[in-house]
RNA sequence: GGCGCGUUCGUCUAUCGGUUCAGGACACGGCCCUCUCAAGGCUGAAAGACGGGUUCGAUUCCCGUACGCGCUACCA
């Protein structure tokens, strides 16, 4: 039988990252073995749930690169989809669940209670089978002991998750359920609501949680905690991926970077760790870094331009050229693309603004040699770095000084900063006319600066 | 409180009772390279929660304790 596996959100206007991991960890395992994978909306709060937020899912997933065979094409609930088992959408699938309650009561296996409906509840612990964490035999807690039954459709008519979960679970043919762990007391309840309908339950997989570095839940609130966030800061959606997929499962062989294709190959369910991981930011951005480092420099570009826009630089005034020049002394040299408008700001404005705790960099000897610098460049020919490179090494040559004694006063005069890309290529993408401008004006501040202390 | 799950370097992990200084990665320290910063190379420090068993032998199997996480709704 060809596996079946859904991601089955709940829209509230977020997508936790732990959620993407199930739906990403649902995805891997349909392409590991070439079944279904179907997205299925849980909108059963009518209130809250809106289209946009439903959207905050979908464009998630797709920035993800999670694609899904069967599920909503948008976020409308009446919209259209793909897939012969719908509706996709919990809040329109209201006639199926009376069916089957109404199933459930003629078998006897559920009751109507003060309006309510309620599950005649198995009085037996249940014994779940689940892929990851082995078998489970799920005691009744002493609230169960008192009162097994629970409620599957309250008094105003609505159907609870435990119900619609089953229900499209089984009518959608799910094979395997893959979810977080937070279900699996749950789902004794699950197991007997299949055995109610007459059907064995599908294989379970609860994959551990997520936790926030100090070991906490990771909520809501907590940094980091929306898929959101990494696409705003830049973040590359396959070091996402990759990264998302070391936690609560390994490679092994001692591998870190793998492509999609590698990691579909490898993903199993079985290997997945028991335990919690905590998601360390740290380790998410090397791989971030690792990804910009080998990306083509379209790609690149394309992500650098979006980063500097949404920084607010005003880009737009200089020539597609000279953006692309800038970008190209950037390239590999930041691991998120947050970064960027800090490390390469220094090419689209003007006003320069120096690093205050650098300011030191300019005291007399370096205006001094700043000045043999700028003369040898007035009389540079060609402004390139090569040229500037030569220029640079004969006036250290001629001073008697190593070359940073040079290169770190022109750096700083020319880019405000004491670190960046490399100066040569820097300073020939500047151009000549704002180098000079840029060390005078450097040169009369600092002149200034050293006159009133 | 009850029920369930978990516990290897700071973090993510490898190890499927026995070739090991318990391996790798991130982060951290040192060195090299170098126009700065990254990157790269070399290198250093860093772990089996605790207590009992089982066994010729346990990080690995069992039990207990501690700690963490989850569930305990007419929320999902």
């Amino acid at each position: 039988m060809s596996v079946r596996v859904r991601f089955a959100p709940s829209p509230t206007g977020f997508l936790h990252i732990g959620g993407a991991r199930t739906a990403l960890f649902n995805w891997l395992y349909a392409r590991h073995t070439g079944g279904t994978f179907i997205l299925r909306i849980e909108d059963t709060d009518a209130a809250r749930n809106t289209q946009e937020a439903v959207e905050v899912i979908l464009n998630g997933l797709k920035w993800l690169g999670v694609d899904w065979d069967e599920g909503p094409a948008t976020g409308d609930p009446k919209g259209p989809s793909k897939g012969s088992v719908g509706p996709y959408f919990q809040s329109q699938r209201g006639p199926i669940y009376k069916k089957r309650v109404d199933e459930l009561i003629q078998k006897g296996c559920a009751y109507e209670h003060e309006g309510a409906v309620k599950f005649r509840m198995t009085r037996e612990p249940i014994v779940i089978r689940d892929l990851i964490v082995g078998e489970v035999k799920r005691e009744l807690t002493d609230r169960e002991m008192a009162e097994p039954d629970f409620v599957i459709v309250r008094s105003d008519g609505q159907p609870v998750f435990h119900l619609v979960n089953v229900i499209d679970d089984l009518e959608m043919g799910i094979t395997h359920v893959v979810r977080g762990e937070d279900h699996l007391s749950n789902t004794s309840k699950h197991i007997a609501l299949f055995r109610a309908f007459g059907v064995e339950p599908p294989a379970y997989a609860h994959i551990p949680l997520i936790l926030n570095p100090d070991g906490t839940k990771m909520s809501k609130r907590d940094q980091g905690a929306s898929l959101t966030t990494y696409e705003a800061e830049g973040c590359v959606p396959e070091a996402v991926v990759n990264y998302l997929c070391l936690l609560g499962w390994s490679p092994k062989q001692n591998r870190e970077v793998l492509s999609r294709e590698e990691i579909i190959q490898l993903f199993d369910l079985p290997q997945i760790l028991r335990h919690n991981a905590r998601f360390d930011a740290t380790k998410l951005q090397w791989l971030n870094g690792e990804y910009i480092r080998t990306m083509s420099f379209e790609r690149f570009h394309e992500f650098a331009v979006q980063a500097l826009n949404r920084a607010g630089l005003p880009i737009t005034r200089f020539s597609t050229g000279y953006i692309r020049s800038a970008l190209e002394t950037c390239a590999g040299k930041i691991k998120q693309f947050s970064e960027l408008a800090d490390y390469a700001g220094f090419y689209f404005t003007d006003e320069l603004a120096y690093d205050p705790a650098a300011k030191a960099s300019l005291g007399p000897d370096e205006r001094a040699r700043l000045s043999r610098l700028r003369e040898a460049f007035v009389v540079l020919e060609h402004f390139n770095a090569t040229s500037l490179e030569a220029a640079l090494k004969e006036v250290a040559r001629k001073l008697e000084v190593k070359v940073g004694a040079l290169v770190h006063p022109c750096r700083f005069a020319c880019t405000g900063r004491t670190s960046g890309p490399s100066l040569y290529h820097l300073l020939e993408v500047l151009g000549k006319e704002r180098v000079l401008q840029r060390i005078d004006r450097a040169l009369a501040l600092a002149e200034e600066a050293a006159q009133s202390p």
